[in-house]
DNA sequence: AGCACGCCGACT
DNA sequence: GTCGGCGTGCTC
């Protein structure tokens, strides 16, 4: 018998191994032992075969099956392989990414029920009464004469040894077995949520009358228009009959709250899993779901791959959040994984927002039945009154225009919190010398550095590159200053303005540690801090009753990107961080600081509200056939010298001519590569970066399709160019940033 | 990615 | 005379 197996490696193939006829045989899905070179590896079987192409010489024998059951169940593992050929990712690769590194490395499916422990005679006499020659079974002694109890797998790595040596200690009475204590039960219990309003109401009937099939609904909720709660009451219809939920969160900072409101409500298990779990922890959660122990799991990206046996409800979070798109190695976008495994399984999706992808909002306008809308806030708070600030026809200090200033000191003496935006942690983006003009650059990167703690240090925000900043410049000797303002120089100015207000800054920077940013959020909904300046960690999800107004201080940045998505951010950026004022009683401003009031982007958000703005941007793009109406991927490469990387990806255009496959792009009739162009290669837009060059090639198609086809024929080839050897090159496929 | 083999510079 | 630099070749 032979078997087709996925190994962690880069190699975009599976390996065939035999099993011999009287050899136990693995079950399709789970993992093996298998020797790989000159190393002995985790596998994971995904095809039998009775015939292999492998020359026997190479054919190797699997060392042994881990597994009596499948790690994978078959709709999850042909989900995991069909996005592995999707995003052109080495299947290998794909699957450890889907579990646990426990498991990855070997450890047991099942969590052992069994712990070992020496006896009493064991403990006295057995180091004695065992021979010397004995190693195995003295290094088991040894290993459990410091601690307490232990599962035979962990004592038998140990050890070295295998369960033979712990039977022969147990038949001669000196270690012993138990069963640890079982867990106690939550009693299972959903709490009544709140009443509801109409709206909210009626989307949770819509979504409870979905269940059972499948169905993928947008939720457009204004912000703090109580979208929790319908998810809330709409898991409630899935465990009611017996189903689990999957919940996916953009960010770990969101899941602590998030998840105490969820266990405020269900008195039931649930699971976390995050990025920030340690491996055992991670294990348990990922064993629970697996068994259906837990009825809820509530996770980031990753978690689109957690085990469900009963999984009868969806939800993705924030569904328009960038970060649901995995921006290295296993390039995959979670939101479109999680649809697709909705549409599998046959049942709902929920994908919540206050400012949709645009990919949602064209869905639901060409299924509108698909869309549930929340347009008031839950607790009739008004909306926030947004407003433009002319930074060029009036004063500014430090980046704060005079009628910013005498806004925010109206609402401080109101008695409100105001909250100010900067997507620019640091003290100033740059670093200039009056005298001569220079900056400060990073040595690695085509960037400026960014100066911190009030100009005493230089650090480079792309590469990590840190450094103490020279009082003078080093060619002209003249004082050196930092010119424009990032979220710490803005604090500093806040107090010199308004002395005795308490002010929290908000940032990478200055929430280090866990625990360090709800410390901050308490301070802030205690009223204790009535200034905040904060980045992009403001405006996810963080409710703050008190704010009443917000300043955004540097709209333009996104305003004349190259990114064909940047608007999209920006507009969403905006429209998150203005949700943030008057969720209470009091109603919200919002001032948006601007030099070009007039650009469309910005009077449509202020006239029309996000959906104004979406729908331009719709119109946009299908003009200019960019993704939704279209499909990208691209072939990104980075080398040492920015030829190497060229060259490649001119190499890479040159083969796909002379493979044929683009000649088969520009024949008009039926062909499957219809309408495909590749546009490149071009340097990216920072082309160094860490002192590597990078570029990219861009491949763009009506539909995915034509893009798949390409792939399927183009990738092999990529593999065979000489070209390829000296640089690093991966393919994006649905890539979100242009680099 | 690992890991080993293999052929040229500064050291016990 | 050896330790060790990273080029290149392979993994069923």
């Amino acid at each position: 018998m032979i078997l087709g197996v996925a190994i962690d490696t880069p190699l975009r193939r599976i390996f065939d191994y035999r099993v011999s006829a009287g050899q136990p045989s693995p079950p399709h899905g789970g993992r093996v032992w298998v020797p790989f070179g000159r190393r002995r590896v985790v596998g994971i079987v995904i095809e039998y075969r009775e015939h292999t192409e492998v020359p026997a010489g190479k054919l190797r024998d699997i060392h042994a099956c881990i597994d009596t059951e499948p790690v994978f169940d078959p709709q999850l593992l042909k989900l995991l392989l069909w996005s592995a050929e999707y995003y052109r990712h080495p299947v290998g690769e794909v699957l450890a990414a889907a579990l646990p590194a426990a498991l990855r490395a070997g450890a047991p499916l099942r969590e052992e029920l069994r712990v070992w422990r020496l006896t009493e005679a064991g403990r006295r006499q057995a180091m004695t009464q065992l021979s010397a020659r004995a190693t195995r079974l003295r290094s088991i002694v040894e290993y459990l004469a410091h601690r307490d109890a232990a599962p035979a797998s962990d004592i038998l790595q140990a050890a070295g040894a295998s369960m033979e040596a712990l039977h022969r200690l147990a038949a001669r009475g000196f270690v012993e077995w138990q069963q640890p204590v079982a867990e106690t039960a939550s009693s299972g219990t959903v709490h009544p949520g709140p009443s509801l309003n109409d709206a909210q109401q009626a989307a949770v009937e819509h979504i409870a009358a979905c269940l059972g099939g499948f169905s993928a609904l947008l939720l457009q909720g204004v912000t703090g228009s109580g979208k929790t709660e319908v998810y809330m009451q709409a898991i409630a219809a899935v465990l009611a009959r017996t189903g689990q939920a999957l919940v996916l969160v953009p960010e770990i900072a969101l899941t602590p709250q998030l998840v105490s409101r969820f266990r405020e409500r269900f008195d039931l298990p649930m699971a976390v899993l995050h990025s920030g779990l340690s491996d055992g922890e991670r294990l348990a959660a990922w064993r629970q779901a697996q068994l259906g122990q837990v009825h809820i799991v509530i996770g980031t990206r990753s978690a689109v791959f957690a085990p469900l046996p009963r999984l009868g409800l969806i939800v993705m979070d924030e569904e328009h959040d960038p970060s649901f798109k995995q921006q290295d190695g296993f390039r995959y976008s979670a939101r479109d994984l999680a649809i697709l495994r909705a549409q599998r399984l046959d049942i709902p999706i929920v994908l919540g927002s206050a400012t949709p992808s645009l990919e949602s909002l064209l869905h639901a306008r060409r299924q509108p039945e698909t869309l549930l809308r929340l347009p008031r806030r839950a607790a009739g708070a008004k909306p926030p009154r947004l407003s433009l600030v002319d930074l060029r026809n009036q004063p500014q200090t430090q980046g704060l225009a005079t009628a910013t200033v005498q806004a925010i000191d109206r609402h401080l003496r109101d008695g409100g919190q105001v909250m100010l935006f900067l997507n620019r942690r640091g003290y100033a983006p740059v670093m200039f010398c009056p005298g001569c003009g220079w900056t400060a650059q990073c040595r690695r990167c085509d960037a400026h550095l960014t100066v911190h703690g009030r100009g005493t240090q230089l650090a480079c925000h792309h590469c990590g590159n840190r450094q103490v900043v020279a009082e003078l410049c080093p060619l002209c000797s003249t004082m050196l200053k930092p010119v424009g303002q990032g979220t710490e120089r803005i604090e500093e100015t806040l107090g010199l303005m308004f002395p005795g207000v308490a002010l929290a800054r908000i940032d990478r920077d200055s929430i280090r540690r866990k625990g360090e940013l709800e410390a901050v959020l308490t301070r802030i909904n205690d009223n204790e801090v009535r200034l905040l300046v904060g980045t992009q960690m403001l405006t996810k999800g963080h409710d703050f009753p008190n704010v009443t107004l917000v300043v955004v201080l540097n709209a333009d940045q996104g305003l004349f990107s190259t990114d064909y998505r940047a608007s999209e951010r920006l507009a969403q950026t905006i429209v998150q961080v203005a949700g943030r004022a008057g969720r209470a009683q009091r109603p919200g401003e919002v001032l948006i600081q601007t030099e070009y009031p007039d650009h469309p982007l910005l009077t449509k958000l202020l006239t029309g509200g996000y959906e104004a703005f979406a729908e331009g941007a719709l119109q946009e793009r299908e003009r200019s056939g960019w993704p939704p109406f279209a499909r990208i991927a691209l072939l990104r490469a980075e080398a040492p010298t920015p030829a190497a990387a060229m060259q490649f990806l001119h190499a890479a255009r040159d083969a796909a001519q002379a493979g044929g496959l683009l000649a088969c792009a520009q024949d008009t009739n039926q062909s499957a590569l219809r309408g495909l162009r590749l546009l490149g290669p071009a340097p990216a837009p920072m082309e160094r970066r860490a002192g590597r060059f990078r570029a990219q090639l861009l491949l763009q198609a009506p539909s995915h399709g034509p893009v798949q086809k390409f792939l399927a024929g183009w990738l092999p080839i990529l593999e065979t160019l000489p070209a390829s050897r000296q640089v690093r090159w991966s393919i994006d496929v649905d890539a979100q940033e242009l680099f």
